[in-house]
DNA sequence: AGCACAAGCGGACCATGGTCCGCACATGTC
DNA sequence: GACATGTGCGGACCATGGTCCGCTTGTGCT
């Protein structure tokens, strides 16, 4: 179906024009030229469809973390990937903060029911078993993605006016302090 | 105005008898016998009307760590008064988790302008400064108190089934790993 | 008491996310 | 070509959080 492609191109189109809180699914619908039903049937929820928008991007993100070049990816010591890690997230969230944050908005724990997450977990587990820090590594696992995530991120830079590099300065502090155990 | 108690006194009847999430506005302007323009003109918000419903409890958590007794209140060494301030507020969580996630919910962002965010992050820096790890303070008290987010605890409880014991010692493994830095 | 004025209340109204059902159209069969 | 069948589309409809305005009610002055 190529009624798909039109939603996913009109929403963007839109996101762009206004930003993401200021364009309603009637405004897509109308947008792409579709019944409103379609969006709905298509994408389930407001959630899913900014997923799918998000999708290209988030999908780089996880390749590069699980099969591109060190340290992001293997090849460098669990400590160095778990700062990359954390760093690449935060280019991420500054490059698709709005879009994210409005995805995550609504349902509450749905940042946690996410693939997305499942995703980041389980990597963030495996480079911590490889780190042997002496802490519980599941309650740490989660921890550390706490400190990454995208409400307190884009709340960090932009309420508070905290830079980029100062939060992957203080990431990698924590990471370090943590490993160090 | 008894107006006010009237409303608090309704919503929470409503909130034991059906659970937080099942009461609309409507419903509560009808048990209370008041307008619903009057909820609004009390309360600025649902979220906002959450808060006073919570407004007893959460000033009992903070007279707790800021004038209480030891070691959550002034007396005990920094480090285990940070521990104890997240069991407390673990345990406050516990009571309070689906009120607390129901007030949260909705805006983006909301947690971090509330005064409570404020209080929360005032005492952890405070506490922070006073033991001295070797790490951006500012940026471990963000990190500290997203490790105790609502969100991210009531998933671990309900969803993951982890058990409040569990998430307290995760708590002081993490903050003792942190403070040996 | 009668009147002028202010406070604040109620509920009609709006916007928006999400649901649902009748209909149009494409496809397959004779 | 005519007809049966199923897919999936559109937009009317619903629930709910939030707004707004006209009116009631209480107050103070004469």
């Amino acid at each position: 179906m190529r009624n798909r492609e039109r939603i996913l191109e009109a929403a963007s189109r839109l996101f762009d024009e206004r930003g993401v809180d200021c364009v309603s699914m009637d405004a897509i619908a109308e947008e792409a030229g579709v019944g409103k039903g379609t969006l709905f049937r298509r994408f389930g929820d407001r959630s899913a469809l900014l997923w799918a928008v998000l999708q290209e991007s988030e999908t780089a993100f996880q390749e590069g973390f699980i099969r591109g070049p060190a340290p992001l990816g293997p090849g460098a010591r669990a400590d160095e990937r778990l700062i990359a890690f954390g760093e690449g997230l935060l280019d991420h969230v500054e490059r698709n903060g709005e879009l994210l944050l409005a995805a995550l908005t609504g349902v509450p724990g749905l940042r946690f029911r996410t693939p997305v997450y499942g995703a980041y977990l389980a990597h963030v587990l495996s480079l911590l078993r490889e780190a042997r820090p002496a802490v519980d590594l599941e309650y740490a696992a989660d921890a550390l993605l706490a400190t990454l995530s995208v409400e307190l991120v884009m709340h960090q830079r932009h309420a508070r006016g905290i830079d980029l590099e100062t939060l992957k300065a203080g990431w990698r502090g924590l990471v370090r302090a943590l490993l160090r155990a």
